[in-house]
DNA sequence: ATGGAGGCTGTAGCCACTACAGGGTCAAGG
DNA sequence: CCTTGACCCTGTAGTGGCTACAGCCTCCAT
């Protein structure tokens, strides 16, 4: 069970080297040891942090989201009802996001596909301006 | 037709004070002529323009494309292909973010309700670390 | 004369990274 | 032993699109 320097974790959990010390920075993955020349040295436990932060970014949690499940991970014994309420939470936002973004798509689509030839009887042009 | 301080532009438009003086900043709204004691004055043309970006923004055109629009709709005798161009860009990629907030939305569907009681025995946490 | 609303500039903060600049270190090949 | 190139280090600044001050000045009504 070799340590893994900065890249290979990378390459392992699949996040970018500049993000993994962008983490350490904020506090959310521990500081690893280090060489005698300063290089970062992780363990299998930096990877699994590491790999839980990307999955829960992937999902689309918050960082600060991620702070507070990771804290739930670390105590098993509690209840998991924070976790749920997050997760509860954050599937609104999306659902939130998802109906805002279809609205858009709706009236963009209605836009798209201008008839006219030039700017002056343009649609899309037109309904920015909405002169009236 | 009087002028408009700020203030005023601000409530016409819809659009905040210190959002309207960032437009002036990054050239998307023209400097206004200014009084004696320095504050702005808006004309109708101002107002318009600033509509337009707001309708813009609310579409979810990025200040760049809207830019662009702005532009366009600066020269009316020209072709409106380009204002259809960056339409139709900007639909594909609301349609790609809906796209991907779905699967989004569904994979956290699944994830919610935990049933279990503890930390230990919940799903949300088991996901995220996914240890296998 | 005064008080409060509104205006001004300039800077820093938000989120979650990303991209350098300018250096040091390591291992393999010649 | 020396060089080359890949890798690592720190620190800072930039991204988008605002938003939020701090610390001033000005205007108008009472």
């Amino acid at each position: 069970m070799k340590a893994l320097n900065i890249g290979r974790l990378s390459e392992r959990a699949g996040v970018n080297i500049e993000t993994i010390r962008y983490y350490e920075k904020i506090g959310l993955l521990p500081e690893p040891s280090r060489t005698a020349a300063g290089y970062r040295q992780y363990g299998e436990d930096h990877l699994r942090r590491l790999r839980f932060i990307r999955r829960g970014r992937d999902l689309g949690f918050s960082i600060e989201a991620i702070r507070a499940l990771l804290r739930l991970a670390e105590h098993p014994e509690q209840p998991c009802a924070r976790a749920d309420e997050l997760a509860v939470e954050h599937l609104a936002e999306v659902e939130s996001k998802i109906a805002d973004l279809t609205r858009l798509r709706d009236e963009l689509q209605r836009l798209v596909h201008c008839v006219g030839h030039s700017v002056a009887e343009c649609r899309i042009i037109d309904t920015l301006a909405a002169i009236k």
